[in-house]
DNA sequence: CTTGCGCTTGACGCAGCGTCAACCTCTACC
DNA sequence: GGTAGAGGTTGACGCTGCGTCAAGCGCAAG
């Protein structure tokens, strides 16, 4: 038995375009074509087609469905490598949720963020003696001045910006990235630009801050485990290290 | 004080060629052009770009972004919309991620899904006496032959298509859709397309139930709780009553 | 004068279809 | 026999956020 396109698309509840693309791109051939080009199909094309809407509600992209489907991929293997894929979206949309969630309640209720909770996110101006000690008492009185005047708003912004940093960093060290690739090194340029944005920080008055200064910094984050933890422990913490001084010899 | 693109692409962490895309766009116009349309920037459009990509970061769209710098939206109702977004995102993802290793785990380790956990996800056939009783011990015999003879791979894909058409189905409900929508009307003939997959249930033989098997079991998903509990409730379950109703009515 | 850097403006490509637009074919009705 | 309507066909553009050529221009160093 044979059915029209409409058919099927009604039966699976899919759009009729949807078996048109599927045809197109060589995922679902129709059975047959009668008269002026009109689509045919049996019952092994909606048994295809069933399968197809299975993975595809999975999220499998359609060119690896073609591929399990035509057996040049193992399915547990396809399925395995998406959990992957999945893992990752998930962890982006957690930080993100975590972001945007701290962002708000900064914005609506207002509150200006005591002093504990401020110092939570703010990695350079929580060891406030360390920072005295290396770049001397003015940096850390910029640095803060410039941390109360950024009003509620500013610091919660600032602070999730932080957040999607250390977690870009540990996802691309958990990726296996290497440090110097390009990815690594965008990643280096973010950080040095977020460097850049604390006014307090040695060199914000050039626009970026003095080389060794960053590569004083990464050292930090691999020797001292506060720091570290920050980005996923000392393995995320030699990483960030690795990147930033390569970066810092290229750059600065 | 201007700067190149490259400059700013540097010290921003992002390519000159995002830049050029948000002039394109709008979103970030250069302060100013020299000899041969030269961009440069000055610290307002740097200062602008920071806000920019920090909304990025959030993973606001770059429209919304542009809406809110500009002032034509407050940045804190932007921010609940996009909430909400990410909150459904997270629940698609999260569904997706147990379906896969529910596929994957019966695809490896090719166990048999003993009884219990297969009546767990089968809600027609969980209900062996209420089946008997309305549609016959044959039809409850036919679809208990079927479903043995599907193989754990079968019976866990099946599995997880009845999740994902829950969780679209509740997904629905609370977006507040129309059951006669178009969108409503998708939904129910996925229903019924799942429903013929299963070869006990009336009128699959002819390659769709009959209507007042559809409404019949329709209106259970209202009156039984433990059917209400896999649609949300009994606000998702009417909902999934009325859109089941006019799809019958419509198409069956 | 050539080379090369840094920049410019197009324009295509990506995933998965939705959404016209223009045209064909068969049936039903007047 | 003409015409409307249902259901089909093949293009082709649109969406998101840029990556990635391609072709060309202005300026400085060799």
């Amino acid at each position: 038995m044979t059915s029209s396109i409409q058919d099927v698309a009604r039966l699976a509840g899919v759009s009729s375009r949807t078996l048109r693309h599927y045809d197109q791109i060589g995922l679902l051939p129709p059975s047959g074509t009668g008269h002026g080009g009109l689509r045919y199909y049996d019952d092994g094309a909606i048994r295809r087609l069933q399968r197809i809407l299975l993975l595809r509600d999975l999220g499998l992209p359609l060119d690896q469905i073609a591929q399990v489907l035509d057996e040049q991929t193992d399915e547990a293997d396809a399925l395995r490598r998406h959990l992957n894929v999945l893992r990752r979206e998930r962890g982006r949309l957690e930080r993100q949720l975590a972001s945007v969630e701290r962002t708000l309640t900064a914005l609506t209720e207002g509150r200006p963020i005591m002093a504990e909770e401020m110092l939570d996110g703010f990695d350079h101006t929580q060891y406030k003696d360390e920072v005295t000690e290396r770049w001397g008492a003015d940096a850390y009185a910029t640095s803060d001045a410039w941390w109360r005047g950024l009003g509620a708003e500013g610091q919660a912004a600032w602070k999730a910006r932080l957040d999607d940093l250390s977690g870009a960093w540990a996802a691309a060290a958990e990726r296996g990235v290497d440090p110097t690739s390009d990815d690594g090194q965008a990643l280096a340029a973010r950080h040095v630009a977020w460097l850049g944005s604390v006014p307090g920080t040695p060199g914000s008055d050039v626009g970026r801050p003095p080389k060794e200064y960053v590569v004083g910094l990464a050292e930090m984050y691999v020797a001292d485990e506060r720091f570290a933890a920050n980005y996923g422990g000392t393995q995320g913490a030699s990483f960030v290290r690795d990147a930033l001084v390569a970066y810092a010899e290229r750059e600065l």
